[in-house]
DNA sequence: ATGAAAGCGCTAACAT
DNA sequence: ATGTTAGCGCTTTCAT
């Protein structure tokens, strides 16, 4: 019938209802009791009008926001992705909203202006991924009015913080790798997020405490690509038969490196991976690697970031071990 | 020097700058010109208050948003992320904010829920990743007063649309096949959007022309492991000799079932994916693939959907036809 | 160029 | 239980 030229109001809806704006309010919040008659006239009339509240109307008057951000420096790799889904999981059942900002460039002025913008929307808390360098400059970017978590792959501030301890995880992985009779283990890792990952340091502790040699380290990008470059440099040395990798996609492009080069993998070259990516057992050889569960680290985190929302004193931080998932692309030394 | 308890506002700054809360407005929009010297005192308080404008303030007063809402069904699979990567870079370049909605769920109501607190931020515009079930569920519900862009593989609304073709795609990938010698193709699909995804209708459509027979489809979830599992049905058909896999990850998982079931790729059986994801190249063996630019599209579509928003006639629509990529995958019959 | 005044659409505080 | 009165923090007239 009626064809409204601009979006209705609150108001719109009060007259056809007959009643005052606070009574719709009333019925839009659920926060006092409204006679069942009245509340029944409203509903209609909300439908009629197809009215949706004005959220920024609604912030701007109770203070309230209903919005979590999540910075992140990319959200297309598997980890990242799989943390941001945990994250909105664990919000939309609490009712809110996920915004996702990516600052991507390693240009300052940009990130302070990733930052600015999502930062002046009307936010219930901030979850910044820390898993890499713009990560971690976004981090000093947040004020420290706003409820805030940190996720990440080592314990390392002093805020609410979820992690998912890739430190132990490396070190076990490492273990494995050495128990297999392997003189020393050589690593390719992924862009690190500060000076040396969890996954970095795990390495270099469990070959020490083996009193194995430690390699020097070798760097890839986060493009699979680069592991395949990688692993043909591997391939070249005689003295490489175990290799951990930072994660499952490099590890896939070191082995394809490795073994386009006539390296067979696990006969010659061992490799493992980690975070147990959907397509590591589907490789040939299947990934020997470390299951993360970065979608439970994104709930919990959440978990940790609706507690400081609500002031509820709970718990500042949350850790889990991730665990060895052994497959086939490691294997004893001279391929036994 | 100052520990303001609360945060500061725009009054607290115009006191602070000795001027008028206006005045203050005008050098934040830029809307009006300011003396030099004002303009200093200003951006000087600004800093000193770390004052960070309200964003719902804004948008109530101004009536204008900077949010762009994402609507999507996933946000981990490569497509989708690859797309969401492309309107997000085009989006900040702009100086919006996207913000990113995920409806999974199959239950009606909650994609309601999701969708309606979604639609009460205050937004620019909606961008709907039409990709699936949950994204056409999604569609229907955007009120149309609302800028709006659909992002899809076929050209399928009157609305707004920025496409991949992947019906022409798919046809040209099967033709490849059935000039390799392939009496017909076969295919494994990935959960279609609507009745049938342009991935299938190119493919059946090759096969008609050609007057090859058409086989049943076989239907893959979006995990790679199913894909392996078909892999393995696919294996004990011996007039299988060639597989059309509506994506790289399927196509992954099905050599893998093929393989484990003692048939050799390309040798045995052809199998050619979709996407040109980043492993395909990695694969072994190598994936002949088509290669889909969605973050291309996403740039597209948001492109569209910033015309709209600024009330400017231009384009409606953009299509933008992938290309093949032949890898070692796809052999001669009998593995010539 | 700048300030005073008037809202934007809603919720909160206070009456009744 | 419901209406009246005040704002929330900005932008936008409209004067000057």
């Amino acid at each position: 019938m009626t064809t409204p030229s601009k979006a209705a109001t609150i108001a719109d809806v009060a007259a056809r209802a007959g009643v005052s704006v606070p009574t719709v309010s009333r019925v839009l919040t659920g926060a006092a009791r409204v006679t069942p008659e009245k509340r029944e006239r409203v509903e209609q009339a909300i439908v009629e009008l197809s009215f949706r509240p004005s959220a920024a109307a609604r912030v701007l008057a109770s203070r309230k926001a209903q919005v979590i951000a999540v910075i992140a420096g990319d959200t297309s790799r598997y980890g990242y992705a799989e943390t941001i889904r945990g994250i909105e999981e664990g919000a939309r059942a609490e009712g809110y909203t996920v915004m996702i900002t990516v600052v991507e460039s390693p240009d300052e002025d940009e990130i302070d202006r990733a930052i600015a913008a999502t930062l002046s929307q009307p936010l219930a808390g901030v979850a910044v991924l820390k898993f890499d360098p713009p990560g971690v400059a976004a981090l000093q970017r947040v004020p420290d009015d706003l409820p805030l978590v940190v996720l990440s792959g080592v314990r390392d501030t002093s805020l609410p913080q979820a992690v998912l301890d890739e430190t132990r995880a490396a070190e076990e992985l490492t273990d494995y790798l050495l128990g297999l009779g392997h003189a020393t283990v050589h690593h390719v890792r992924i862009p690190p997020s500060r000076k040396e990952d969890g996954r970095t340091t795990g390495w270099r502790r469990a070959l020490r405490r083996a009193g194995a040699p430690i390699p020097e380290p070798l760097d890839a990008t986060w493009e699979p690509k680069s592991g395949q470059a990688l692993g043909a440099v591997l391939a070249a040395d005689e003295g490489v038969t175990a290799v951990f990798c930072g994660n499952d996609e490099i590890a896939m492009g070191v082995i394809s490196g490795l073994t386009r080069a006539g390296r067979r993998v696990p006969e010659d070259v061992s490799v493992v991976g980690f975070d147990d990516h959907p397509l590591a057992e589907m490789w040939t050889p299947p990934l020997t690697t470390v299951d993360q569960d970065f979608a439970g680290m994104g709930r919990r985190g959440f978990e940790l970031l609706l507690a400081e929302i609500r002031g509820e004193p709970g718990k500042q931080f949350s850790s889990e071990r991730p665990r060895l998932i052994v497959r086939e692309s490691a294997g004893r030394v001279g391929g036994a």
